[in-house]
DNA sequence: AAATTAAAACTACGAGTGTAGTCGTTTAGC
DNA sequence: GCTAAACGACTACACTCGTAGTTTTAATTT
């Protein structure tokens, strides 16, 4: 498993676009972004071009037309971040977190269905 | 509650210290994080200072002692924290989040004894 | 009081980020 | 084939961050 490279909170948004569907060319991840974020197109091809040289994502040169694609997968940079996060705020314990979001009743009784089920098959 | 201010990693080790104790002097939070870090003393000033002009601790003169103390708590910066995360890796939702630290294992049986605690007591 | 010293303040500097303008090349219409 | 339009590449710029050196200030020692 490759180490996932460093992405930023808008690359982030970035490839969360590119994790949904892939590949697909510029102008329709530009056009997707728009609808959440005021960002002139220049600056969402920026991110493209950054992401390409942390090799975050390939691009495909097919005639005239690129095509953006990940080269890591969301679960592993989900993984990198979410260790990162627990080690930095919560020195790296998972229980803490736990108890932070239990408190703040960000938990939905789904959520805990869902969890309890997952505990009670998991080891 | 004044909105936290924006706190880096490095400047995260800084306030740890804080939190864990404080009013400190300089030379002792350099001392505590020696420990760990190899940072230079400069280094370290640094941090301080900036974490002052961003009102996270408060400087308190006494002769010819300055003492560092937080200005932020410590639950607060969690919390920020926490939500940025939260928006940023897992949209905004803690199941995914759950699932996903459940999956990892990083789940201690402890953790999930504590855990069904806090959710049969609260709500 | 002068010299020494220790700590805080200021300065620095390269890499990374958010944000976007300009350049150059390829494609497509006239 | 030539000109315009599209799009990627390159350039830019202010700000932040990690890291630390230099200057100033203030206290302590002689």
């Amino acid at each position: 498993m490759p180490k996932t490279p460093d992405i930023t909170e808008s690359e982030w948004k970035v490839m969360k676009v590119l994790w949904a569907r892939s590949p697909q060319p510029a102008y329709d991840i530009i056009e997707e972004l728009s609808k959440r974020e005021q960002w002139h197109p220049n600056t969402i091809k920026t991110l493209l071009s950054r992401l390409h040289k942390k090799k975050a994502l390939k691009i495909t040169k097919y005639k005239n037309l690129y095509l953006y694609e990940p080269l890591v997968s969301e679960e592993a940079c989900v993984q990198a971040e979410s260790e990162t996060f627990l080690n930095r705020v919560f020195g790296g314990s998972v229980k803490p977190l736990l108890v932070h979001f239990a408190k703040k009743q960000k938990l939905t009784t789904s959520d805990l269905e869902e969890l309890k089920k997952l505990l009670r098959e998991g080891k």
